[in-house]
DNA sequence: CTAAGTGCAAAATGTTTGCATACTT
DNA sequence: AAGTATGCAAACATTTTGCACTTAG
């Protein structure tokens, strides 16, 4: 959590900035690739890299590993969320991969249940809930 | 879930009693493949592979992928679980990496909870929470 | 001037696929 | 005989690393 030093460089003020534009947003390291090269700049895929995970290391992008051999994906969270302490969670459908986001008092008694009953800490940032979604749910019957 | 048709195999028949001795284990595709290797079998990593996502449609394996970059882990939880029907929940601790059980009343609220509420309908089975376990909050502070 | 960051290409992972062969039913 | 599984090697995708060079402090 606790960051060394900061150069700031054009890059990781570019990737910021594109990153604060899309709060709640699953993107991964090619998005930003991707995006910045479509727009005839070009950062190296290894300072892509190199910059999210400083930035998760800060707490400015939660990290997220849906599936393996997908990529990870990012989300802004920021410092002002940070602070405030929300809890967000996380479904992911297995059928056609939706993510949901849900921000939900009684979600929040799960984590006070486990911290209380089975002694441990949740970690919500890194859990994601798998299952079914609606429409998935509907269509399969 | 439903599984397609399954020969009977060599191969099928020993990673199933490899992964039937080890329940509650996190279990990856090279430890499979290098635990039978190490006894001078050979099975080839594709039929692992295959093996492994074929064990878990059928539901004697969950699949779970801790970070991006490392393995996915599968963890046999058999068919006795699955016919009677019982919901297993699963910890694992960030820090330490010990995956914990629980079979707990309350944590099934959730299911019903976000069954009820938010129209999604939870996998126990492919859910794991993530977190800090007892002993490694202890030792941090 | 020194520490940190960048970008390229190469390497390292982990997983999947094509295909000829072998085994199950 | 038909359907399925196997094993190899090659293909793939994602992420990491080595290194010479540039930039921020």
């Amino acid at each position: 959590m606790a960051s060394g030093s900061n150069y700031k460089t054009k890059q990781r003020e570019i990737m910021l900035s594109y990153l604060e534009s899309r709060p709640g947003v699953h993107i991964t390291a090619a998005d930003v690739y991707d995006h910045f090269r479509a727009q005839g700049v070009t950062i190296g895929q290894s300072t892509v890299y190199r910059q999210l995970e400083k930035f998760v290391d800060e707490g400015i992008l939660n990290k997220y590993v849906l599936e393996s051999g997908s990529s990870a994906c990012f989300e802004y969270v920021g410092m002002s969320v940070h602070k405030k302490n929300e809890t967000c969670f996380h479904c992911k459908c297995e059928k056609c991969g939706k993510l949901i986001h849900l921000k939900c008092e009684e979600l929040e008694e799960i984590q006070k249940h486990l911290y209380s009953e089975h002694r441990f800490k949740l970690d919500p940032l890194r859990t994601v809930f798998y299952g079914m979604c609606d429409d998935c749910l509907e269509s399969k019957a």
